[in-house]
DNA sequence: TCTCTAAATTAGAATTATTCTAATTTAATG
DNA sequence: CATTAAATTAGAATAATTCTAATTTAGAGA
Protein backbone atom coordinates (compact mmCIF):
# COMPACT_ATOMS: atom_id res chain seq x y z
CA UNK A 1 0.00 0.00 0.00
CA UNK A 2 1.64 3.15 -1.23
CA UNK A 3 -1.23 5.62 -0.78
CA UNK A 4 -1.17 5.99 -4.57
CA UNK A 5 -3.97 4.01 -6.22
CA UNK A 6 -2.26 3.84 -9.63
CA UNK A 7 0.89 2.33 -8.15
CA UNK A 8 -1.14 -0.02 -5.97
CA UNK A 9 -3.17 -1.28 -8.90
CA UNK A 10 -0.07 -1.87 -11.05
CA UNK A 11 1.63 -3.75 -8.20
CA UNK A 12 -1.51 -5.87 -7.84
CA UNK A 13 -1.39 -6.78 -11.52
CA UNK A 14 2.31 -7.58 -11.16
CA UNK A 15 1.55 -9.86 -8.20
CA UNK A 16 -1.14 -11.69 -10.15
CA UNK A 17 1.31 -12.25 -13.04
CA UNK A 18 3.96 -14.96 -13.09
CA UNK A 19 6.66 -12.28 -12.84
CA UNK A 20 8.71 -12.13 -9.66
CA UNK A 21 8.51 -9.12 -7.37
CA UNK A 22 11.96 -7.60 -7.62
CA UNK A 23 13.03 -4.25 -6.24
CA UNK A 24 13.78 -3.08 -9.79
CA UNK A 25 10.26 -3.88 -10.97
CA UNK A 26 8.66 -2.21 -7.96
CA UNK A 27 10.74 0.93 -8.42
CA UNK A 28 9.97 1.07 -12.12
CA UNK A 29 6.28 0.79 -11.38
CA UNK A 30 6.60 3.60 -8.84
CA UNK A 31 8.21 5.81 -11.48
CA UNK A 32 5.77 4.88 -14.22
CA UNK A 33 2.53 5.13 -12.25
CA UNK A 34 3.33 7.98 -9.86
CA UNK A 35 1.21 10.43 -11.84
CA UNK A 36 -1.47 8.13 -13.20
CA UNK A 37 -1.89 7.97 -16.96
CA UNK A 38 1.43 8.77 -18.61
CA UNK A 39 3.55 7.98 -21.64
CA UNK A 40 7.22 7.04 -21.50
CA UNK A 41 10.01 6.00 -23.80
CA UNK A 42 12.70 3.68 -22.41
CA UNK A 43 15.02 6.69 -22.34
CA UNK A 44 12.52 8.75 -20.32
CA UNK A 45 12.42 5.98 -17.74
CA UNK A 46 16.20 5.68 -17.78
CA UNK A 47 16.58 9.41 -17.05
CA UNK A 48 14.13 9.19 -14.17
CA UNK A 49 16.05 6.19 -12.78
CA UNK A 50 19.32 8.15 -12.94
CA UNK A 51 17.73 11.16 -11.28
CA UNK A 52 16.54 8.99 -8.40
CA UNK A 53 20.00 7.34 -8.26
CA UNK A 54 18.44 3.89 -8.55
CA UNK A 55 20.80 1.22 -9.82
CA UNK A 56 18.71 -0.28 -12.63
CA UNK A 57 20.44 -1.06 -15.90
CA UNK A 58 19.06 0.00 -19.25
CA UNK A 59 18.76 -3.68 -20.21
CA UNK A 60 16.50 -4.26 -17.20
CA UNK A 61 14.43 -1.22 -18.08
CA UNK A 62 13.86 -2.63 -21.56
CA UNK A 63 13.20 -6.12 -20.20
CA UNK A 64 10.69 -4.83 -17.68
CA UNK A 65 8.86 -2.49 -20.05
CA UNK A 66 8.43 -5.38 -22.48
CA UNK A 67 7.33 -7.85 -19.84
CA UNK A 68 4.95 -5.33 -18.28
CA UNK A 69 3.45 -4.90 -21.75
CA UNK A 70 3.03 -8.67 -22.14
CA UNK A 71 1.33 -8.90 -18.77
CA UNK A 72 -1.16 -6.08 -19.10
CA UNK A 73 0.60 -3.54 -16.88
CA UNK A 74 1.53 -1.32 -19.82
CA UNK A 75 0.57 -0.87 -23.45
CA UNK A 76 3.00 -0.01 -26.20
CA UNK A 77 2.21 2.62 -28.80
CA UNK A 78 3.84 3.14 -32.21
CA UNK A 79 3.78 6.57 -33.77
CA UNK A 80 5.87 8.28 -36.44
CA UNK A 81 8.95 8.49 -34.28
CA UNK A 82 11.82 6.07 -34.00
CA UNK A 83 11.12 5.32 -30.35
CA UNK A 84 8.60 2.98 -28.78
CA UNK A 85 6.22 4.66 -26.33
CA UNK A 86 4.79 2.88 -23.29
CA UNK A 87 1.41 3.89 -21.95
CA UNK A 88 0.29 3.31 -18.37
CA UNK A 89 -3.32 3.39 -19.49
CA UNK A 90 -4.15 -0.12 -20.69
CA UNK A 91 -7.80 0.59 -21.51
CA UNK A 92 -8.85 0.88 -25.17
CA UNK A 93 -8.19 4.46 -26.21
CA UNK A 94 -6.41 6.52 -28.83
CA UNK A 95 -3.76 9.24 -29.02
CA UNK A 96 -2.71 12.65 -30.12
CA UNK A 97 0.93 12.76 -31.19
CA UNK A 98 2.53 16.18 -31.42
CA UNK A 99 5.23 16.20 -34.11
CA UNK A 100 6.96 19.19 -32.52
CA UNK A 101 7.23 18.05 -28.93
CA UNK A 102 7.20 14.31 -29.74
CA UNK A 103 4.70 13.90 -26.90
CA UNK A 104 1.68 11.62 -26.74
CA UNK A 105 -1.61 12.54 -25.09
CA UNK A 106 -4.64 10.35 -24.58
CA UNK A 107 -7.83 10.87 -26.51
CA UNK A 108 -10.39 9.70 -24.07
CA UNK A 109 -12.65 6.89 -25.19
CA UNK A 110 -15.80 8.38 -26.66
CA UNK A 111 -14.02 11.51 -27.86
CA UNK A 112 -13.32 9.66 -31.07
CA UNK A 113 -15.88 7.41 -32.67
CA UNK A 114 -15.25 4.94 -35.44
CA UNK A 115 -18.74 4.25 -36.70
CA UNK A 116 -17.85 1.81 -39.40
CA UNK A 117 -15.16 -0.85 -39.43
CA UNK A 118 -14.11 -2.44 -42.71
CA UNK A 119 -14.47 -6.14 -43.19
CA UNK A 120 -11.23 -7.94 -42.54
CA UNK A 121 -9.31 -9.75 -45.26
CA UNK A 122 -10.38 -13.40 -45.66
CA UNK A 123 -9.22 -15.61 -42.79
CA UNK A 124 -7.78 -12.83 -40.61
CA UNK A 125 -8.78 -11.94 -37.06
CA UNK A 126 -8.99 -8.48 -35.54
CA UNK A 127 -6.26 -7.68 -33.07
CA UNK A 128 -6.62 -3.98 -32.36
CA UNK A 129 -7.49 -0.64 -33.88
CA UNK A 130 -5.00 2.15 -33.34
CA UNK A 131 -5.89 5.73 -34.12
CA UNK A 132 -3.20 8.39 -33.98
CA UNK A 133 -4.18 12.00 -34.54
CA UNK A 134 -0.97 13.77 -35.53
CA UNK A 135 -0.87 17.42 -34.53
CA UNK A 136 1.62 20.28 -34.68
CA UNK A 137 2.02 23.78 -33.30
CA UNK B 1 5.35 7.98 -71.50
CA UNK B 2 5.74 4.47 -70.21
CA UNK B 3 2.29 3.04 -71.06
CA UNK B 4 1.80 2.67 -67.29
CA UNK B 5 -0.39 5.45 -65.88
CA UNK B 6 0.90 5.04 -62.30
CA UNK B 7 4.51 5.46 -63.39
CA UNK B 8 3.60 8.35 -65.69
CA UNK B 9 1.78 10.19 -62.94
CA UNK B 10 4.64 9.76 -60.46
CA UNK B 11 7.14 10.99 -63.05
CA UNK B 12 4.92 14.01 -63.66
CA UNK B 13 4.90 14.82 -59.94
CA UNK B 14 8.68 14.38 -59.88
CA UNK B 15 9.03 16.79 -62.81
CA UNK B 16 6.88 19.38 -61.08
CA UNK B 17 9.01 19.11 -57.94
CA UNK B 18 12.37 20.83 -57.50
CA UNK B 19 14.09 17.44 -57.56
CA UNK B 20 16.31 16.64 -60.50
CA UNK B 21 15.42 13.85 -62.92
CA UNK B 22 18.16 11.31 -62.37
CA UNK B 23 18.26 7.79 -63.75
CA UNK B 24 18.18 6.44 -60.20
CA UNK B 25 15.00 8.33 -59.39
CA UNK B 26 13.30 7.27 -62.59
CA UNK B 27 14.21 3.64 -62.04
CA UNK B 28 13.02 3.73 -58.45
CA UNK B 29 9.71 5.19 -59.56
CA UNK B 30 9.39 2.43 -62.15
CA UNK B 31 9.91 -0.19 -59.45
CA UNK B 32 7.60 1.47 -56.95
CA UNK B 33 4.70 2.28 -59.25
CA UNK B 34 4.79 -0.68 -61.63
CA UNK B 35 1.79 -2.32 -59.98
CA UNK B 36 -0.15 0.72 -58.82
CA UNK B 37 -0.92 0.99 -55.12
CA UNK B 38 1.77 -0.82 -53.16
CA UNK B 39 3.68 -0.78 -49.89
CA UNK B 40 7.44 -1.08 -49.63
CA UNK B 41 10.15 -0.98 -47.01
CA UNK B 42 13.57 0.34 -48.01
CA UNK B 43 14.80 -3.25 -47.97
CA UNK B 44 12.01 -4.38 -50.32
CA UNK B 45 13.10 -1.72 -52.79
CA UNK B 46 16.75 -2.67 -52.34
CA UNK B 47 15.98 -6.33 -53.17
CA UNK B 48 14.10 -5.30 -56.29
CA UNK B 49 16.99 -3.07 -57.35
CA UNK B 50 19.43 -5.98 -56.91
CA UNK B 51 17.15 -8.30 -58.85
CA UNK B 52 17.06 -5.87 -61.77
CA UNK B 53 20.85 -5.42 -61.47
CA UNK B 54 20.46 -1.66 -61.22
CA UNK B 55 23.40 0.10 -59.61
CA UNK B 56 21.59 2.19 -56.98
CA UNK B 57 23.10 2.36 -53.52
CA UNK B 58 21.09 1.78 -50.37
CA UNK B 59 21.89 5.36 -49.31
CA UNK B 60 20.29 6.64 -52.50
CA UNK B 61 17.28 4.43 -51.96
CA UNK B 62 16.81 5.95 -48.52
CA UNK B 63 17.43 9.47 -49.80
CA UNK B 64 14.94 9.07 -52.62
CA UNK B 65 12.23 7.43 -50.54
CA UNK B 66 12.47 10.29 -48.06
CA UNK B 67 12.52 13.00 -50.72
CA UNK B 68 9.64 11.38 -52.61
CA UNK B 69 7.71 11.46 -49.35
CA UNK B 70 8.47 15.16 -48.84
CA UNK B 71 7.34 15.94 -52.36
CA UNK B 72 4.06 14.06 -52.41
CA UNK B 73 5.15 11.11 -54.54
CA UNK B 74 4.99 8.69 -51.60
CA UNK B 75 3.53 8.57 -48.12
CA UNK B 76 5.23 6.97 -45.15
CA UNK B 77 3.35 4.74 -42.74
CA UNK B 78 4.36 3.76 -39.21
CA UNK B 79 3.05 0.54 -37.75
CA UNK B 80 4.17 -1.70 -34.91
CA UNK B 81 7.22 -2.93 -36.75
CA UNK B 82 10.75 -1.59 -36.68
CA UNK B 83 10.69 -0.69 -40.35
CA UNK B 84 9.24 2.33 -42.12
CA UNK B 85 6.73 1.52 -44.84
CA UNK B 86 6.31 3.66 -47.96
CA UNK B 87 2.94 3.79 -49.69
CA UNK B 88 2.49 4.70 -53.34
CA UNK B 89 -1.07 5.78 -52.61
CA UNK B 90 -0.87 9.38 -51.38
CA UNK B 91 -4.62 9.87 -51.00
CA UNK B 92 -6.10 9.92 -47.51
CA UNK B 93 -6.75 6.33 -46.52
CA UNK B 94 -6.02 3.83 -43.77
CA UNK B 95 -4.41 0.41 -43.36
CA UNK B 96 -4.65 -3.14 -42.24
CA UNK B 97 -1.38 -4.40 -40.79
CA UNK B 98 -1.00 -8.16 -40.47
CA UNK B 99 1.23 -9.01 -37.51
CA UNK B 100 2.07 -12.41 -38.99
CA UNK B 101 3.09 -11.46 -42.50
CA UNK B 102 4.18 -7.90 -41.60
CA UNK B 103 2.28 -6.75 -44.70
CA UNK B 104 0.18 -3.61 -45.09
CA UNK B 105 -3.02 -3.43 -47.12
CA UNK B 106 -5.11 -0.41 -47.90
CA UNK B 107 -8.49 0.13 -46.35
CA UNK B 108 -10.25 2.01 -49.05
CA UNK B 109 -11.62 5.40 -48.11
CA UNK B 110 -15.24 5.01 -47.02
CA UNK B 111 -14.68 1.49 -45.71
CA UNK B 112 -13.77 3.04 -42.39
CA UNK B 113 -15.66 6.01 -41.03
CA UNK B 114 -14.59 8.20 -38.16
CA UNK B 115 -17.77 9.98 -37.26
CA UNK B 116 -16.42 12.08 -34.45
CA UNK B 117 -13.04 13.75 -34.12
CA UNK B 118 -11.89 15.01 -30.72
CA UNK B 119 -11.09 18.65 -30.25
CA UNK B 120 -7.39 19.29 -30.50
CA UNK B 121 -5.31 20.46 -27.55
CA UNK B 122 -5.20 24.27 -27.23
CA UNK B 123 -3.07 25.93 -29.91
CA UNK B 124 -2.37 22.79 -31.96
CA UNK B 125 -3.21 22.20 -35.60
CA UNK B 126 -4.35 18.95 -37.18
CA UNK B 127 -1.75 17.25 -39.34
CA UNK B 128 -3.22 13.84 -40.13
CA UNK B 129 -5.29 11.01 -38.77
CA UNK B 130 -3.77 7.56 -39.06
CA UNK B 131 -5.87 4.48 -38.45
CA UNK B 132 -4.17 1.10 -38.36
CA UNK B 133 -6.31 -2.00 -38.00
CA UNK B 134 -3.98 -4.69 -36.69
CA UNK B 135 -4.95 -8.19 -37.77
CA UNK B 136 -3.53 -11.70 -37.42
CA UNK B 137 -4.14 -15.17 -38.83
C1' DT C 1 26.77 23.06 -77.42
C1' DC C 2 29.86 24.11 -73.49
C1' DT C 3 30.53 25.64 -68.72
C1' DC C 4 29.46 25.89 -64.24
C1' DT C 5 27.46 24.98 -59.90
C1' DA C 6 24.30 23.18 -56.86
C1' DA C 7 22.29 18.92 -56.30
C1' DA C 8 22.70 13.92 -56.37
C1' DT C 9 25.07 9.72 -55.71
C1' DT C 10 28.07 6.72 -53.35
C1' DA C 11 30.80 3.63 -50.08
C1' DG C 12 31.50 3.15 -45.92
C1' DA C 13 31.44 4.89 -41.27
C1' DA C 14 28.42 6.46 -37.63
C1' DT C 15 24.34 6.61 -35.02
C1' DT C 16 20.41 5.16 -32.36
C1' DA C 17 17.13 2.32 -30.38
C1' DT C 18 16.79 -2.05 -29.01
C1' DT C 19 18.04 -6.96 -28.17
C1' DC C 20 21.22 -10.54 -27.07
C1' DT C 21 24.87 -13.09 -24.33
C1' DA C 22 26.74 -15.17 -20.71
C1' DA C 23 27.99 -14.54 -16.05
C1' DT C 24 26.18 -13.30 -11.51
C1' DT C 25 22.56 -12.47 -8.24
C1' DT C 26 18.07 -13.11 -6.21
C1' DA C 27 13.07 -14.44 -5.26
C1' DA C 28 10.42 -17.49 -3.38
C1' DT C 29 9.19 -22.50 -3.15
C1' DG C 30 9.53 -26.60 -0.52
C1' DC D 1 17.69 -22.73 4.95
C1' DA D 2 18.80 -24.89 0.27
C1' DT D 3 17.63 -24.99 -4.30
C1' DT D 4 16.67 -23.50 -8.78
C1' DA D 5 14.47 -21.02 -12.21
C1' DA D 6 14.01 -16.35 -13.08
C1' DA D 7 16.00 -11.77 -13.01
C1' DT D 8 19.67 -8.57 -13.45
C1' DT D 9 23.69 -6.81 -15.51
C1' DA D 10 27.61 -4.94 -18.46
C1' DG D 11 28.85 -4.89 -22.54
C1' DA D 12 28.67 -6.71 -27.16
C1' DA D 13 25.71 -7.27 -31.09
C1' DT D 14 22.14 -6.08 -34.27
C1' DA D 15 19.33 -3.70 -37.52
C1' DA D 16 17.37 0.17 -39.57
C1' DT D 17 18.56 4.43 -40.84
C1' DT D 18 21.42 8.65 -41.32
C1' DC D 19 25.70 10.98 -41.95
C1' DT D 20 30.27 12.20 -44.17
C1' DA D 21 33.10 13.59 -47.50
C1' DA D 22 34.56 12.62 -52.04
C1' DT D 23 32.95 12.10 -56.80
C1' DT D 24 29.62 12.56 -60.41
C1' DT D 25 25.85 14.66 -62.85
C1' DA D 26 21.65 17.47 -64.21
C1' DG D 27 20.29 21.15 -66.28
C1' DA D 28 20.39 26.41 -66.25
C1' DG D 29 22.52 29.98 -68.57
C1' DA D 30 26.28 31.83 -71.71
Amino acid sequence: MSDNPFIDKAIQVLKLSPLKITSQRVRLIEILFKNGNCHFTAEDVHKEVEKKKYKISLATIYNCLNQFTHHGILKSVKVSSDKIYFDTNTDTHHHFFCKNSEKLTDIKSGDIVISDLPKLPEGKKLESVEVVVNIKD
